[in-house]
DNA sequence: AACGACGTTTCAAATAATGAAACACTTTTT
DNA sequence: AAAAAGTGTTTCATTATTTGAAACGTCGTT
């Protein structure tokens, strides 16, 4: 039997806290929400801290993540591989395109934003590099569903939450899977004020050498600057640069990074 | 007596084991560098990968930084404080001068990369966010040298290891010193592959609006494409950029992020 | 001055980490 | 084919560390 190390999980389960809706956290309020003991907590967050894991705020004596792990975060070989691979072509789309660009791939049932390039308008996103979006409502998610393999597809619907986020989220399985059969004919995907209202993307699959799934790549932009009939010219530069960063990866598959 | 966990000192320690230039370690491998027992190094990694904090690779048996370190990573505050707002600047310098631009700080003696932009022409850096460069010999590192209170500078000096990259690396502190009061009158600082050969970078500081040394803003290229009169130039457009970053990040101070 | 909230320290009791050796397996050498 | 040498993995008694209730010191509030 595999015997872990509970000290080294319990750490990591306390960074897990460390979330853009709440980026500081004190002794005793994480020990409470953890159902911890006061001093345990404690010791544990002034390890983080001496490694420079997390951060002690002086003037409130709460913790923060620490520039450890911004430097550990930009070591992994994700960089090297996918990432690296891919920022240009990002670039390239975002420039064409006018609008900020992701790329996503699956990961535990949600879309793992790998990388993005913000439009040159001013428009901001809340989304972030590292985080993860649901995949019912989101355009690169419907494409990383639709393009799975039936079963695997099947079993990741049958364990789907369709959370409400606006009155235009698809929350009825059977909805989801027509409009997944829609997107596997069309080979794109679309997000209609689904997650955010204001916001619509347009997404596209993005396959290896050997015609694997690994990514997705979208557009997304304000509403009201969005054009029906531009539709086409969208999904044409997005097309284009998946079959660009495909020629790069070449047989880069996701098992070398998951 | 503040009493930290081993546990997790000791799996942090591992994780800094997987460099660049050592990506991926065996389990008894990396126990014989640690010195540490096959068994411990086992369980740590195993524990480390079923947190998605390492990752075995199926083929070797061997093991990688994973993808949880990629996610804390991008959530570190530095993210919204310092790189969020600068780096819209940096690629706006990048067009302009053509060539790949770098931000960095001062931490623990060595120059930290914070951000890069990439030159639009080919030439690859083998510079890395996240990574240490010496302060000897790169523009950056003179820069956060020069502008550093006094005595700071001279505690920073009599500690540094002048070590030899090229043969134009500086490598006695007299030299260095008087290089360095030249910066500062000038302010700005060259790198004349000093770290490496063919590479030539220039440097210019960036202040708060407290007029406190924050962070160096430089730019890099290749030797033969530099140009000696368009210095001033190269210069000008990095001024504007730190300029331009003074005004975007107000108050922000380097204690709020180290 | 008393209170409450915070991070911090203490110390015996409870628990988890340790390491030498054995195991299972693959690859290389004989 | 067999032996040797390499790998990751498991075992279990010994050892060392983590644990948690309570007490402490410090801050701002009542």
């Amino acid at each position: 039997m595999r015997a872990l190390n509970h000290s080294v999980i319990k750490a990591f389960d306390l960074l897990d806290h460390f979330t853009q809706h709440h980026p500081t956290w004190g002794v005793r309020e994480l020990a409470q929400h953890t159902g911890q003991n006061k001093s345990t907590i404690y010791r544990l967050l002034a390890t983080l801290e001496s490694l420079g894991v997390l951060r002690k705020e002086t003037q409130t004596d709460r913790y923060t993540l620490g520039l450890k792990l911004f430097e550990l975060g930009h070591r992994v070989q994700l960089q090297q591989s996918l990432v690296h691979q891919t920022h240009p072509v990002l670039q390239q789309v975002a420039a064409n395109i006018s609008e900020t660009v992701h790329l996503g791939v699956l990961r535990s049932a949600k879309v793992f934003m790998v990388d993005k390039v913000e439009s040159p308008m001013g428009l901001k996103l809340s989304s972030t590099v590292g985080s993860y979006s649901p995949v019912h409502c989101t355009s690169l998610g419907k494409i990383l569903l639709a393009f799975q393999p039936a079963d695997r597809r099947k079993q990741l619907i049958s364990d789907l939450d369709l959370s409400s986020y606006t009155t235009n989220t698809i929350t009825r399985k059977r909805l989801l899977q027509t409009q997944l059969n829609e997107v596997r004919t069309q080979s794109y995907a679309l997000d209609r004020e689904e997650l955010e209202l204001g916001l619509i993307c347009v997404a596209v699959p993005v396959f290896n050498q050997q015609r694997e799934l690994i990514a997705a790549l979208s557009a997304a932009g304000p509403a009201n600057r969005f054009r029906e009939n531009a539709l086409g010219e969208y999904v044409g530069i997005l097309q284009q640069g998946a079959t660009a960063i495909q020629s790069r990866i070449g047989s880069f598959s996701l098992k070398t990074i998951m």
